[in-house]
RNA sequence: GGCCGCUUAGCUCAGUUGGCUAGAGCGUUUCAUUCACAUUGAAGAGGUCGUAGGUUCAAUUCCUACAGCGGCCACCA
């Protein structure tokens, strides 16, 4: 044997033989045991956070040598508005944009670009050892789950559980797609509060522009300073329009005038407080963020402009007519921002598509509540239940065009109100109502460079996956990637291993999903076929750097894992992320850690370098008392014991410090040293070597087969049974654990 | 504002139902080392376990309050 342990020419070599003997596939025999690997984005290529695989790994691996038939299930997801922001980044370097294309070609290009970058991932995942059964590997946008999708959509639909809806979504002017609650940001920021003169009631607002759209203004009704007023209608500066006053509960006597202007189009709280009054929605800014004044709106020259400059102008206009009271320029406050670009948002009015999520969360939230699915570190059961309790109707329409479209198809004729944007043949683009359009344009011409439609709430749809016969185009949103990736156990798993598979044994993730995925994995899974779609749920943080702070670009402490593994090996990699942390605490990356943790390989290496060598030596002289193997043997049962013990509860830090300490400290330093002095006999060496090597066969995978193959043990450590421990012939006071 | 978590050695963190001199990795000090491994061994220094109370024979561990840090959620226009 060599004197150190070379990971770098052997890892690779050591994968193939464990691909060669095919043991990533689930074997024919044995209880099955089933992880489904989080889809990484196809796009993405290997970072730290990746590296907490390992957890799966080792379960897999350890489940496999305890008989079981594993199959770890792994996948990529499209990660539609993501990987969509990362296209359109890269189409703004050569000066363009998602409106130079029509809907298709656009669609044709980010798969294309997905393409050249995809299929990284997995080789990496290979680097780290990783033994899924890859040819499995399921695609989000593959035929299968498209079918499954789709299918999902239409028996929704039939249960009554799909609406479209005028809603106000947080929109991104910038990224052109509307957000779930859960994509948004909040920022904290300063800006000033303009005190407005309605008639004889003044209004405190941060965003005057939106005042063309106000349709009331609301005090409470507990309000002595406003009781006459409510009911009284009042003239809204700048247009023809006459506002009446009405109460709400909502607002707060105690900020500003104690007076609100309504804009139920702009404003999430006004949305609802229209809703209970009954008020109509004035939308006043487009989609493009821009102003769109009404009809009755007098002031002239903003019409079109930017919302940022539209606000300097109506404060130019209200101060010239005496309007402003007051400015209070410090007000800080915190804005909605969109969680990709950091631009504010734009609450919007536009057509949605929604998830009744009422009766689908329910059964979620009883099986969490009777532990039917159980959390690791429990307290993600209080933050699921907590999440659970207040989610409420899921917006699934993206506006973007990488992803899933929804299959619901309207005919032009009798949906005369679509707005439809097209390139037309000489490549210009068109904006228009389908009435409109369809006077000049040929319908071909318009299904051929279609980019996007709005269709209003009342259009008239079919559900196909196919084209309808006629003059038929069909939705231009997508879904939300959660809609898809949320049926992930139905679209990996085969039909007939519903039976035996579902519900799999553990999903292991990253916290931050909880809600995005977990949730909505549970969701369908109980929807669909009525079964829980995982028993165990473990969950970890992200990953950090060595002073404990969260890695990101601009920081700039990004590590990359794969020049890690290049100088110290997988194994120290997959242990350093392991060792010495608590369930979903962060985990610390530091190089420091990994450099101890190949050390450890290495001294996994010696030890059989060690044993090598005694073979061929000469027997010892002293007699070997039998009693010494025997109290050997005995903490070496514990040893598996209680590996086998924390392994159970997932405690994966405590198994590998225990095993570190027993190995290195205990069977190095003590055992191997007692053997020199001729007090443990070869023989019980050579079988704690064995044993050690199989306990951290899942966690160091490749250092410890390499040791098994350079000791000429029969077949591939990868394919070993997992030691018994046998309870009979000891007591665990009989056994000292401490060092000293 | 609400909820959750954290506060243990110079640094980063473990500590499994309260119980023997509180641990690891890195760093640090001294010595050893042709004998599996300097990617080593032995020994050591370093902690009033955030603060103040309480429960208990016993508290780093349980309870309460406070302080600092972090996360999530909800947000008053």
């Amino acid at each position: 044997m060599e004197k150190t342990w070379d990971h770098k020419k052997e890892e690779e070599e050591i994968y193939k033989r464990w691909e060669e003997a095919g043991v990533f596939k689930a074997s024919k025999t044995g209880e099955p045991y089933t992880i489904l690997m989080p889809p990484p984005n196809a796009n993405a290529s290997l970072h730290a956070g990746h590296g907490m695989y390992t957890v799966e790994d080792v379960l897999i691996r350890w489940k496999r040598m305890q008989g079981y038939s594993t199959l770890w299930q792994p996948g990529v997801d499209h990660a539609g508005f993501e990987t969509q922001f990362v296209y359109e980044k890269y189409l703004k370097k050569q000066g363009k944009s998602r409106f130079d294309f029509d809907r298709e070609s656009l669609y044709k290009n980010v798969a294309k670009f997905v393409d050249e970058n995809s299929g990284q991932i997995y080789k990496q995942f290979k680097r780290l050892g990783f033994g899924a059964d890859w040819k499995r590997s399921v695609f989000t946008l593959d035929k299968k789950v498209r079918d499954c999708v789709l299918n999902t959509f239409k028996k929704m639909a039939n249960d009554n559980l799909i609406y479209r809806s005028n809603y106000l979504v947080n929109y991104c002017n910038y990224c052109g797609t509307s957000l779930s609650e859960l994509e948004t940001d909040h920022k904290d920021r300063v800006d000033p509060l303009y005190f407005i003169k309605y008639g004889p009631i003044t209004v405190a607002t941060t965003r005057p522009e939106t005042m063309f759209g106000d349709v009331a203004v609301a005090v409470n009704p507990k309000d002595k300073r406003y009781k006459n007023l409510i009911g009284k209608l009042v003239k809204l500066p700048f247009t023809s329009r006459r506002i009446p006053i009405i109460a709400d509960e909502m607002v707060d006597m105690e900020f500003g005038t104690g007076a609100v202007k309504i804009t139920p189009a702009h404003d999430q709280n006004d949305f609802e407080v229209g809703k209970r009054a009954k008020l109509k929605e004035i939308s006043v800014i487009d989609l493009m963020g821009k102003m769109r004044l009404p009809d009755d709106a007098k002031l002239e020259g903003i019409e079109g402009m930017k919302v940022r400059m539209a606000r300097d102008e109506v404060i130019r206009a209200l101060v010239k007519e005496k309007l402003i009271e007051k400015i209070d320029e410090k007000y800080s406050h915190s804005v909605m921002v969109c969680y990709k670009c950091g631009r504010d948002l734009e609450p919007s009015i536009i057509p949605n598509w929604f998830v009744k999520v009422k009766t689908l969360k329910k059964p979620v939230i009883k099986a969490v509540n009777e532990d039917k699915v159980k959390f690791y570190p429990k307290r993600f059961k209080k933050q699921m239940l907590s999440w659970l309790a207040i989610m409420h109707d899921w917006p699934i329409s993206r506006q973007i065009a990488w992803g899933i479209r929804i299959p619901a198809w309207y005919k032009l004729e009798t949906n005369g109100q679509i707005k439809i944007s097209f390139i037309d043949k000489k490549g210009e683009r068109v904006n228009g109502l389908a009435n409109e359009l369809l006077k000049q344009y040929d319908f071909g011409e318009i299904e051929n460079g279609l980019q996007n439609l709005i269709a209003p709430n009342e259009a008239e749809y079919i559900i196909s996956e196919t084209k309808p016969k006629g003059n038929y185009l069909q939705e231009t949103d997508t879904f939300d990637t959660w809609f898809s990736s949320g049926q992930w156990p139905m679209v990996t798993l085969e039909k007939q291993e519903y039976k035996t598979r579902l519900p799999t044994d553990v999903m292991g993730t990253l916290h931050e999903i909880l809600r995005f995925w977990v949730s909505r994995m549970m969701m369908f899974s109980l929807y669909l076929e009525n079964k829980i779609p995982f028993k165990d749920v473990y969950l970890w943080s992200m990953v950090a750097d060595k002073k404990g702070k969260k890695m990101s670009k601009s920081s700039g402490n990004v590590v990359n894992p794969i020049e890690l593994v290049d100088k110290y090996g997988a194994d120290a990699f997959r242990f350093s992320l392991l060792y010495g942390t608590a369930q979903g605490s962060k985990i610390i990356l530091s190089e420091d850690k990994v450099r101890a943790m190949r050390n450890f390989s290495n001294k996994i290496w010696n030890a059989a370098r060690f044993i090598e060598n005694s073979k061929i030596q000469k027997p010892r002289k002293k007699q070997i008392s039998k009693s010494n193997d025997q109290v050997f043997k005995q903490r070496l049962n514990e040893v598996t014991k209680k590996t086998t013990e924390f392994l159970e509860k997932y405690e994966f830090g405590l198994a590998t410090e225990f095993l570190y300490q027993e190995f290195w400290h205990w069977y190095c330093d003590e055992c191997i040293e007692k053997n020199k002095k001729g007090e443990i006999s070869n023989e019980a060496l050579l079988e704690g070597l064995k044993t050690f090597l199989k306990l951290l066969h899942p966690f160091v995978p490749f250092v410890t087969e390499a040791v098994w193959q350079e000791m000429k043990f029969e077949g591939l450590l990868v394919q070993q049974r997992w030691p018994s421990s046998r309870k009979k012939n000891f007591t665990s006071e009989q056994i000292i654990f401490k060092k000293k």
